[in-house]
DNA sequence: GTTCCATATGTAGTAAAATTACGTAAATAA
DNA sequence: TTATTTACGTAATTTTACTACATATGGAAC
């Protein structure tokens, strides 16, 4: 599809290459920037390959040849997507770790952006329309997302609350019924508590969507699994990305929330926007 | 700057071109896409004109000759795109509306990394590896951002706390002194609230960070002002992305606050991770 | 108008780059 | 092992881009 970045196209495919091509990957992925701008040539000898290996390499990505194929790898190295395979060290500059910070929470997001299961997020909005409430659940950092997600579909003339107390979550979750959502947010999905929580609002017929990591234990006993992979993060500097990732998806969501409602919906938010204006100070322009 | 738009920069020049090379620039202009794949021949017969004129023409708008300038043609052409016309309309699939908001959301964060003032992300982290005490102040979306930078850097043995409630602001505020930080997150700066308070910390001496956008009555009363202008959004549909930068700008000093305070650090980081063990069922692999 | 000069544009040749056809080597299966 | 497929490289061909040089065009001075 036209979002699929080269750059992850190769580094996915990287496994399934043989030897020349593989060389060929791993000179260009070193360097994307400057593969871009050299010849077949020079790109070759710098793989130690021939130039025809790195002609059919560029073939095998569904390019013309290798004009059209530095021309799309130019075209994946914009639009903010960088590849980074650099995590923070002690010796960088506030300029390199300041890049490095959002250039991988820039690939995350390009990342679940491309592999998101859009039927998924679809059934996702038909449950929160037919929602008679609508309760976020998060605990620590995913407490602020859920947070988060309470400012957002308050104004959706719904009734939804955050909660991020686990004994507030399980008396909540214990007088649930068919009607009531709860949309339970967790990058890992194996936090103990939170998965017994959802269990038992599940138990009592209420829908449990999922906003967690795929294949984890609260995968398992949710109605709908959201499920987003973002890598992990084993550096020790390395911010966690996976929460960005999570609102991103929130607010994808309400716009699809938004959208499902229609037009008429559209004044109520404007009347919402405007409540806030007496408490700011106004701009000139 | 290197972003310049190469069709903008060849429109703005067309009046002061000679006859070729405007014969050039519109054949570019009226379909800068195919531009980008064809040859240097095909182009000059389009624009009809001799080959060497569409080389003058290109090396014209400082590119090494034709190549390099389909590739920056190219490059110019992808975030052009993606700027224009990415306004979530009601006749959004599932698929559009979702890479349109995770689009806007990228945009945003690769225009802030190329544009934030790296010398104040370093008089920041000064300020926090100096403070005595840090309040993340903020309200209604940013109050979330406050709580989750709570959660972030109270693991650095540092007393931190969030507030979203304007009293207990104001209480604090009035009771600071050298030494605390008052952290204050809003996306316009205008809440008339929030200048109070971060007003009445600056005078008791304390030292006012704010996170908010650039020129606004917030940035006046601060010590220090990290300014991150995302572009306002005035599309209904759309959701608001500076809540999301604001986020990654804290994970970034987070990060210098990491760098900063050297190895020796890490154990207790460590520590902290490994303390939510026993909370989670652990994953095969 | 003619001459001179500067700039603009094109022609033809050359160099560079990319692709193709084909042959050899390596790997795999029988 | 041998047959057969797949992988890879060599060399020739074709395409593409660039350079040097020649011609043309448009003023300005006489």
């Amino acid at each position: 599809m036209q979002h699929q970045n080269l750059v992850n196209v190769i580094t996915d495919a990287l496994p399934g290459l043989n030897k020349s091509e593989r060389k060929v990957a791993e000179a260009i992925l070193s360097d994307p920037e400057s593969a871009t701008g050299s010849s077949i040539a020079s790109l070759a000898k710098r793989a130690n390959v021939s130039e025809p290996s790195v002609n059919r390499f560029c073939k095998r990505f569904n390019t013309a040849g290798f004009p059209d194929f530095k021309l799309k790898l130019a075209k994946s190295l914009v639009s903010g997507v960088r590849f980074v395979n650099r995590n923070v060290d002690p010796n960088d500059t506030v300029e390199s770790y300041t890049s490095k910070i959002f250039d991988s929470t820039i690939n995350d997001l390009a990342l679940i952006r491309d592999s998101i299961d859009h039927s998924v997020v679809n059934a996702v909005v038909d449950q929160l329309i037919q929602a008679k409430r609508v309760y976020f659940f998060g605990l620590g950092t995913s407490g602020s997302v859920a947070r988060d997600a309470e400012n957002k579909f308050f104004r959706f003339n719904l009734p939804v609350s955050f909660h991020d107390d686990v004994l507030m979550m399980r008396m909540l979750a214990s007088t649930g019924s068919a009607g009531d959502v709860f949309f339970v947010i967790s990058h890992t999905g194996r936090t103990k508590e939170i998965i017994d929580i959802a269990e038992i609002a599940s138990n009592n017929g209420a829908t449990v969507i999922a906003l967690t990591s795929s294949s984890s234990p609260l995968t398992a006993v949710s109605s709908i699994a959201l499920e987003v992979d973002v890598p992990e993060n084993t550096d020790e500097y390395m911010a966690m990305t996976s929460r960005i990732v999570h609102l991103v998806v929130l607010d994808v969501l309400a716009t699809g929330f938004t959208l499902r409602r229609g037009p008429d919906f559209l004044p109520h938010l404007e009347k919402i926007k405007n409540s806030l204006k007496p408490t700011r100070y106004q701009s000139k322009d």
